[in-house]
DNA sequence: CCCAAACCTGTCCAAATGGTCAAGATTTGA
DNA sequence: TCAAATCTTGACCATTTGGACAGGTTTGGG
């Protein structure tokens, strides 16, 4: 976009989009303050509206940045992948970003329970024909005997489910496992069981 | 708890808190309304501050209403049990409670993604319980042989996970299934997919 | 029929908060 | 070097909104 970036403006975007990200995940688009995101990113309240017109285009900016580093795992798989395989990545991969970055998890997730009133043409543009292309390839592992017959897209769903769970719902899963954080004993226990369990449960393994 | 509850106020009673449900779920507690809850349950907003002192009371007291109609399935499931028909029971109920009421699903996840400010207690005091108590119950199919061995918790969270998916994602669900809404023959499909997958996923059926 | 308790509501207000603005500082580029 | 562009910020304001309150109405037991 910017031809030429002057180098604060870089410095204080990003300091001002990750302060408002947490923000927004913690609290919402209407209980997130201005002022607690200024704090966050350790600058005056104006300055922020100086590179964010208002609230709400901070808040859309803040998903935006979310849903392009989503995009960025838009590989390439085809029907001559070994779905056992594509799918353990795929899962694991998923669990990956959710503890890597649970913040723009939570953060999309309020969207979207909330009716994901700023984001309802990405669903359509951009997720649906996502969804519909993978499902595609699953569709053709079916037909071709790789794996038993079943809905892709709801198989879709419910890998998003359980990969997000942790994220999402981080303090009941740490409450109730009464532990103090996620560590990586546990988070590679929680994607073995996940990618164990539905590639099973796809007829994939056993 | 009233031991001669007047006729008005059970009513209003009711129409406060069903309003605050659909609100407080839409757009959380920081941006819903007062006003906006008075008018869903066709009364002035002073009205509702009768019956609540304050919008924190009146939303810990719809969160306290739904963790009371979820404790209800708070069922015996014992040892002897058949673990199959048991899962497959919970999980379709699971399901059937998602589509029922998705307000107190979105209430609720809202509340956990947010750090579970006001139900804290709630996590340790009630459901590390019963989560402990169902994963004895699976522990002890699994010492007997009748299932194969993995995480009792972590398959708990599975079922929660896909089956509160289709409550709070909603929007997400129908925007790219390109559907107006639910409708009965989708739920079945869906909750026969969750079912079958995760029950062979856990070695119990195929 | 009476009266106290419960219930209802129009009106008002203090505090919180998003956003403006104008003056000043700093950087840039020619 | 210096002016134009960019950036910074304290002070300020309009609006929204949760909540108080006082005075009114209804209800039900005695």
């Amino acid at each position: 976009m910017a031809r030429n970036p002057s180098r604060p403006r870089d410095k204080n975007f990003a300091k001002i989009m990750s302060a408002a990200r947490e923000e927004f995940a913690l609290r919402g688009l209407n209980g997130a303050r201005m002022q607690a995101i200024a704090d966050r990113a350790g600058l005056p309240k104006a300055n922020v509206h100086y590179y964010f017109r208002n609230k709400v285009s901070l808040y859309v900016a803040a998903l935006n940045s979310i849903m392009e580093k989503w995009n960025d795992f838009f590989d390439g798989t085809t029907d001559e992948d070994d779905p056992t395989e594509t799918l353990d990545l795929f899962i694991r991969e998923k669990v990956r970003l959710a503890f890597e970055d649970p913040s723009a998890s939570k953060l999309f997730a309020t969207e979207i329970i909330q009716g994901a009133p700023y984001i309802s043409n990405y669903l359509e543009e951009v997720m649906r024909p996502w969804v519909n292309e993978r499902a595609k390839v699953i569709q053709s592992w079916m037909d071709a005997g790789k794996m038993p017959r079943s809905d892709p897209v709801l198989l879709i769903f419910m890998i998003w489910a359980s990969t997000q769970h942790y994220a999402d719902f981080q303090v009941q899963v740490l409450r109730i496992m009464d532990r103090p954080d996620y560590d990586e004993n546990l988070v590679s226990q929680i994607s073995d069981f996940i990618s164990e369990t539905i590639l099973r449960g796809c007829g994939l393994i056993n």
